[in-house]
DNA sequence: TAATAATGTTAGCAGCGTAAACATAGTATA
DNA sequence: TATACTATGTTTACGCTGCTAACATTATTA
C-alpha cells in the first residue's frame, strides 16, 4: 500500500461520475466518492477546493461527451443530406439526455454556478457550437439574427422535450431511455420537421 | 407563549416558499425554516413525514400559482382574438419562470419523485390543462394527435426558453426578470407565431 | 371526568462539507 | 549526495444536517 496514490484526481472525477449517473448528483457525497477510491475522506481537498469544484468537472466530461456525441451524429457519412444530418442531431441529443439523465441533470442543475467555471461554461458553449454549425449548413447565407432564433428554438425544444418525456408517458410506461427513445422516434422526423419547417 | 402553535403547519409551507425563492431548493434545512418559525428543530416532523413532502408541498404551490398565472392570462378580457389569448398565456408563464426562477427550479428538480406525490401531479396537469385547453379554442376540431403534438411543442419550447434565457445573455447582462422579460418580448411574437404556426 | 390523540420539546445518532495540523513521498537545488 | 521544498496523503475536529426515540403538554372525545 503505497502512501501517494498517483491518479487520485482522475479517479475521483471518473468515480463521481459513475455515482452520479447512478445515484444522481444530491446522493454524491465527496466522503463516500473517497471510500469508494480507498483514500481519506478529505484526500480530495489535495484536487478540488470544494465539493462544487469537483461537481463541475463532471458536468464538463457530460458536455463533453454530448458535444462528441452531436459530432459524431452529422459526420456519419452514410447521411446524404444536411438535413438528415440535421434530424441525426437531434436524435444524438435526445439520446444523450434520456440515456445519461442523471448525469443531464446535474449538468442543468443550479448547484453549480456555471460563471465560476470558465472551462464548464467552453464546454457547454462546444456543445452549442455543433447546433450552430449544423444550421449554418443547411441555412448558406442565413442571417445571424435568423440562426440566433433558429438555434434557440431547437435547443429549447430538445431540452424541452428531454424534461418532458418522462410526465408526457409517466414513468412506468417509460421506463427505460431505450423505450423512451422508440416513442420519440415514431413521431420524431415529422415533429422536426413541422417545429422547424426544413 | 403557548405550547401549540395552532397553524404550524401552514407556517412552516409558507416559510419554506419564501426561504426557497430567496435562497434556492439547496439551501433549505428543516432547523433554519423551524427556527423562523421560532420551534423546535423536530416539531416539523409532526406535519411532515420527511423533508421531500415539505418541498413537494412548496412545489406543489408553485404549480398552483402558475396555473392561476395562465388562466387569468387567458381571462384577459381585454384580449380580443383567441390567439392573443395564446400569446399571453406563453408570456405569463416565461414571465413566472423568470420572476420565480428558484421555485421554477425547484418544481424541475429531481430530489422530488412527483410519483410519490399524487397531489403534486395533480398541481402539475392543472397547468398543462390551461394549455390543452387555450390550444382545443384555437384549433377547434383538432385532432387528439396533433393536440398532443402542439401541446408538447409548446410547453417544451417555455421550458426550454425559461432554461435558456440566463445562458443566451449572460447573467450579468440579464440580472432580473423584468430585464430579461423585455428582452424576451422584443421578438417574442414572431418567435412563437413562426415556431407554432399559429 | 378520564382516556386518547394531536402536537409540541429534548437528547442523541450518523452523515455531511470543510479547515487545521501533521506525515510522507517525490523533486529540485546546494 | 544531502537538504530544502513542494505535492499529496492522514488524523482530528467543528458545526451543520435529516431524522428517531422518549417524553411533555394540550386538545378532543367517550
Amino acid at each position: 500500500m503505497k502512501y501517494h496514490h498517483g491518479n487520485l484526481k482522475e479517479e475521483l472525477i471518473s468515480s463521481a461520475c459513475r455515482v452520479c449517473e447512478l445515484s444522481g448528483h444530491d446522493h454524491m457525497s465527496l466522503r463516500s466518492i473517497a471510500k469508494e477510491a480507498n483514500v481519506s475522506q478529505t484526500a480530495p481537498y489535495r484536487h478540488f477546493k470544494t465539493k462544487e469544484c469537483l461537481l463541475a468537472e463532471v458536468s464538463k466530461r457530460g458536455f463533453e461527451e454530448l458535444t462528441e456525441r452531436l459530432r459524431s451524429a452529422t459526420n456519419q457519412a452514410n447521411k446524404a443530406t444536411t438535413k438528415e444530418k440535421f434530424l441525426e442531431m437531434g436524435l444524438a441529443y435526445l439520446e444523450f439526455g434520456l440515456e445519461k439523465r442523471k448525469t443531464y441533470d446535474l449538468m442543468h442543475s443550479p448547484v453549480i454556478d456555471k460563471i465560476e467555471f470558465p472551462e464548464l461554461l467552453d464546454a457547454a458553449q462546444g456543445a452549442f457550437n455543433e447546433l450552430i454549425q449544423i444550421l449554418k449548413d443547411l441555412y448558406p447565407g442565413i442571417s445571424a439574427e435568423v440562426l440566433n432564433q433558429k438555434c434557440i428554438k431547437f435547443w429549447a425544444l430538445m431540452h424541452g422535450l428531454v424534461g418532458l418525456l418522462d410526465v408526457m408517458h409517466g414513468p412506468e410506461v417509460v421506463s427505460n431511455a431505450s423505450e423512451a427513445m422508440s416513442v420519440v422516434k415514431k413521431d420524431y422526423r415529422s415533429f422536426i420537421e413541422e417545429s422547424l419547417d426544413i
